[in-house]
DNA sequence: TCTTGCTATGCACCTTGTTGCATAGCAAGC
DNA sequence: GCTTGCTATGCAACAAGGTGCATAGCAAGA
């Protein structure tokens, strides 16, 4: 399970309670690997049992107090472990493929709407981490770290520059669905007919 | 859940037992959705109470029988609503970037190897598409159907020029990842220095 | 005061997905 | 006759993921 290790890479990256890492499971992890703030309870629950990883007590103020989670050594071990395992390339899941093959025995061009939305979402996304970039990573490193690279920085920097390839690509493919789509008269259900 | 759906498609451009189902998904199907015969039976079982499939036993010879199920009338209406209805973009999940980026704990070099079992695993898969391209869309449709458009063929065709585009990017990037990786020298552990 | 909203943590239940195993027909080779 | 291997179907148990709901502190505004 790579949810744990997803955990520990974040925590390690820079420790936080359950909240703070459900948040960045909605931004930079998020982009990557999902998961909710059920799951990250449960996970950090589980592996603070099993002593991969640290808590302690925040006291705050005009908010609830917190847990602030950190890696302990047993974490990095299994970390370490894991990432010298090797595991097998993704299994890949797509919905809208699904719809786009089920389309030719339906209304290929009614899913013209559905196909727009997502390629929207893509941009946005595209968008995001673009700005993302520019801020982070527009700068060279540190004006005094000239020497030595900071791998933390160049290995986030390539798992973004994936993200974009990934956007620009999904986008350049559903302009390609589209056009595809947009061949196919509205209400040529096979088997209906025209007129439904 | 789209696996549901994903069967039912697969039924609808060709009827077909669990067990050819199951082949299906380890083939075509499989390169966007992914399912075990465990899955695939238990659903088949469930779609079938349900009265989305229909069930006909077929008596082989030289092996056992098989149950041949295809799609109920029902079983397109399921279908039709679901590719009405709006779904979220995908939810990703790419075990390589969480390790890549917990790499920057470890030893970046060592996951050199790692990376480049996964680039040629995508390149064996854009080849295996590359084929199938030729083989199933290399000539223009049938001679004899010039005129209307094949729905099934030409959606076909889109969601593997999809996963051709994808395996490109994958490569494209993968050589991003160990052109950085490849700038650490090995044993840079960050907190156990270069002695390990 | 009451409501809204954000921070913060968590349980219970249900659905999905995975792993291991079991059964059985039949062919081919040793 | 025995084993191996492919076709074909399925159960049981477990792991992982998702949904809904509950609790609670605190601030800001109606």
């Amino acid at each position: 399970m790579a949810l744990d290790h997803a955990i520990l890479v974040s925590l390690l990256e820079k420790p936080g309670s359950g909240y703070e890492l459900a948040r960045r499971f909605e931004r930079s992890i998020g982009y990557f690997w999902t998961a909710t703030h059920q799951q990250i309870y449960r996970v950090l629950k589980r592996m603070e049992a099993e002593g991969w990883v640290d808590v302690r007590d925040v006291p705050q103020y005009g908010r609830p107090d917190k847990k602030e989670y950190s890696v302990a050594p047993a974490g990095r071990e299994a970390l370490s472990a894991w990432l010298a395992a090797p595991i097998e390339p993704e299994s890949v899941r797509h919905d809208l493929a699904v719809k786009i093959r089920g389309a030719a025995f339906d209304d290929p061009a009614s899913l013209i709407g559905e196909v727009e939305r997502h390629r929207q979402a893509h941009r946005d996304r595209l968008a995001h981490y673009l700005v993302g970039e520019t801020r982070d990573f527009g700068q060279p490193p540190e004006p005094e770290a000239a020497g030595p690279l900071d791998a933390e920085r160049e290995l986030q920097h390539v798992v973004l520059r994936g993200g974009i390839a990934y956007e620009r690509m999904m986008i350049d493919w559903l302009d390609d669905v589209l056009a595809t789509l947009a061949r196919f008269e509205p209400g040529t259900d096979p088997d209906t007919g025209p007129a439904g």
